[in-house]
DNA sequence: ATCCAGGAATTTT
DNA sequence: AAAATTCATGGA
């Protein structure tokens, strides 16, 4: 294992703050995490975060956005008591950085879908068209590359549903330059109008697949779980994507995707512990 | 059976 | 441009 020091991350509200699919908690607190054709091993003790030698320190920086000055996102997004109360709920919780292509695929399979459906239509989709890969004694597969999602019936077989056109059209409209060229468009606008093309994508993908692979941190993606707390915690009574989006953008401005997953994650959990606390009650 | 889960596309105002 | 309607899948 290699060794680094990182300050204000937190691996573990990373991984499972639901931007990202493809991980598995191992038994020791650590994650096996698969993305394009890599698999491997990375654990966090406080500041030391350990990964398996087949991945190199720029890599886990980058993936990770170990560059982000966390602070300084902060002290710009803190401008209220509830979204300092998820800041410090979720502390050292950072934007991944993804693959173009592997993140507008697993983008198309979650619309009107749910975080463990999406990571079984990723799992599949990678079964049916990557190839198989290993980090230790653990075995997954590849992400499927550019182009090569070419079987329908696979695709549907994935239990991807309606998507599976979408994916299949999409898989041969988009190539390696399509993404070059768009990982160079600064404009948001611009970059927006260009996935909004795609099948399958709508303004609400358009914006994760920007956020999250894209580096373009003031998209927004208001899903229903940020368009509740948009209600109920902001008086922002709309139904507009558009103008859920300019309320963002007019209050936290350049990081209006960082308070996004911090607002995200704090509504999501919140189901969570009330779920968990019916639980013990039918107990 | 019924409802929900991180919407998109289409049609209608 | 904004709102309403339709579509659609697996799981609980």
């Amino acid at each position: 294992m290699k060794e680094i020091i990182v300050k204000d991350f937190s691996l573990t509200n990373t991984l499972e703050s639901g931007q990202f699919f493809r991980y598995t908690r191992l038994g020791d607190g650590a994650f096996l995490v698969n993305h394009k054709d890599v698999l491997f091993v990375i654990k966090q003790k406080k500041d030391k975060l350990s990964f398996s030698k087949n991945v190199t320190e720029k890599f886990i920086k980058d993936f990770f956005r170990l560059d982000d000055d966390l602070i300084s996102i902060y002290k710009k997004i803190s401008t209220d008591p509830y979204i300092i109360e998820a800041i410090n709920k979720y502390w050292g919780m950072r934007l991944i950085r993804q693959d173009p292509w592997e993140c507008l695929v697993s983008y198309i399979c979650s619309s009107a879908s749910n975080i463990p459906k999406i990571q079984k239509n990723v799992e599949s989709l990678s079964k049916y068209f990557g190839r198989p890969i290993t980090c230790n004694n653990y075995t997954s597969y590849s992400f499927p590359e550019i182009n090569t999602l070419n079987d329908f019936d696979k695709i549907l077989g994935s239990k991807t549903g309606y998507r599976a056109k979408f994916l299949y059209e999409v898989n041969h409209l988009v190539s390696t330059a399509y993404f070059e060229k768009l990982k160079k468009e600064k404009v948001y606008e611009k970059a927006q109008k260009t996935l909004l093309k795609l099948p399958g994508v709508g303004k609400k993908i358009a914006d994760c697949v920007m956020l999250f692979s894209l580096n373009h941190l003031t998209s927004f993606p208001a899903d229903t779980w940020i368009q509740k707390v948009l209600r109920e915690q902001y008086d922002v009574h709309t139904n507009s994507y558009d103008k859920m989006r300019n309320y963002a953008a007019n209050k936290w401005g350049e990081h209006a995707g960082y308070a996004q997953q911090y607002l995200y994650m704090n509504a999501r959990n919140q189901k969570k512990e009330y779920e968990n606390q019916k639980k013990q009650r039918s107990i």
